[in-house]
DNA sequence: ACAGGCTCCTGCAGGC
DNA sequence: TGCCTGCAGGAGCCTG
């Protein structure tokens, strides 16, 4: 499942590859999810488009667009330079991609094979296309023309650079589990299953301890052991479990480094007593007894 | 306001 | 071998 980590390393990978090329058009299934706004309106809103970057916000991907250009012969050339853009180069509309639990963001030749489920084929000025995959439609794809509505604004703190004071102030008098705390969006951004039970791993705390009662010291080492898996884990391309591959196809290599997150029965990498499995917010939640207090 | 539970969806594993 | 059941989970929604 895509999580923080995930999402950064497919973000970049894809800016890397259409930053600067244009959307000549665009396709949709016709299945209701995973739309947040109607395909056909999101189609409109993107062909012709210029694609000024692509970014993470949380588990979001952001594509910044630029105007749009009617003109064929101007998107060829374009294209043929693709690059950084000028300063001058203010989006003017978004399109928020979010991945769910199966989502595919790919960067593909025009004639690749098309997978099963897919939901969106972007055709772009350079002969590529930028298609998303999902068969479990838990994703979501919206179109936002920033001159009618605000941009993405994200929903919770980022974990990677949110300040000590900012991060123990989230779990004030909160009577959830810490576990389920790290997963509320609203709090804290692109934390998900898999960095959550790591970091309480690496941070020597229960899940299933409720939010509030954690000490100033067990939430400063909770912060330096997620922002540490984090950036861990970027650095690795993010953990292959489930359907996840970056923009190429390609997968990460950070499951070979979780210490906990399906690892029930087996052997603690710090102290051999098995990882234990329970359910905490109806998550799979995987745990050492001896090193988490 | 907050917390917990249910729901969406498909692929895959396990059991008989 | 083949079918069926149950499980995985992000996040929106509903309820207490």
């Amino acid at each position: 499942m895509p999580e923080l980590p995930e999402v950064e390393t497919i973000a970049r990978g894809v800016d890397g590859r259409v930053r600067g090329d244009r959307i000549s058009e665009a396709w949709f299934s016709s299945h209701k999810e995973p739309f947040k706004n109607p395909p056909r309106r999101q189609a409109k809103g993107l062909e012709g488009r210029l694609i000024l970057g692509v970014h993470r916000t949380g588990k979001h991907i952001v594509c910044e667009l630029g105007p749009a250009a009617g003109s064929v012969a101007m998107a060829s050339l374009r294209s043929s330079r693709p690059g950084p853009q000028s300063p001058g180069d203010t989006p003017e509309a978004q399109w928020i991609v979010h991945l769910g639990m199966t989502g595919r963001l790919l960067v593909t030749p025009l004639d690749s094979p098309v997978a099963a489920h897919t939901h969106a084929r972007l055709t772009l000025a350079s002969g590529r296309e930028l298609r998303f995959v999902d068969p479990r439609r838990f994703g979501r794809l919206e179109f936002r023309d920033l001159g009618r509505t605000g941009g993405f604004a994200g929903s919770g703190a980022e974990p990677l650079t949110i300040l000590a004071e900012d991060f123990a102030a989230l779990f004030r008098a909160r009577r959830l589990a810490i576990k389920a705390a790290l997963l509320n969006q609203a709090l804290l951004a692109g934390v998900g299953n898999i960095y959550a039970d790591e970091s309480l791993f690496r941070a020597g705390i229960r899940p299933s301890k409720r939010a509030g009662r954690l000490t100033r010291a067990e939430l400063d080492r909770l912060r330096i052991a997620l922002r540490g898996v984090l950036e861990f884990a970027i650095e690795r391309g993010g953990s292959s479990v489930s359907d996840y591959v970056n923009a190429d196809g390609g997968r990460g290599f950070f499951q070979l480094e979780h210490c906990v997150y399906q690892r029930t029965g087996q052997p603690c990498v710090t102290c051999q007593t098995p990882i234990r499995r329970t359910l905490i917010a109806g998550r799979g939640t995987h745990f050492c007894p001896r090193c988490q207090r």
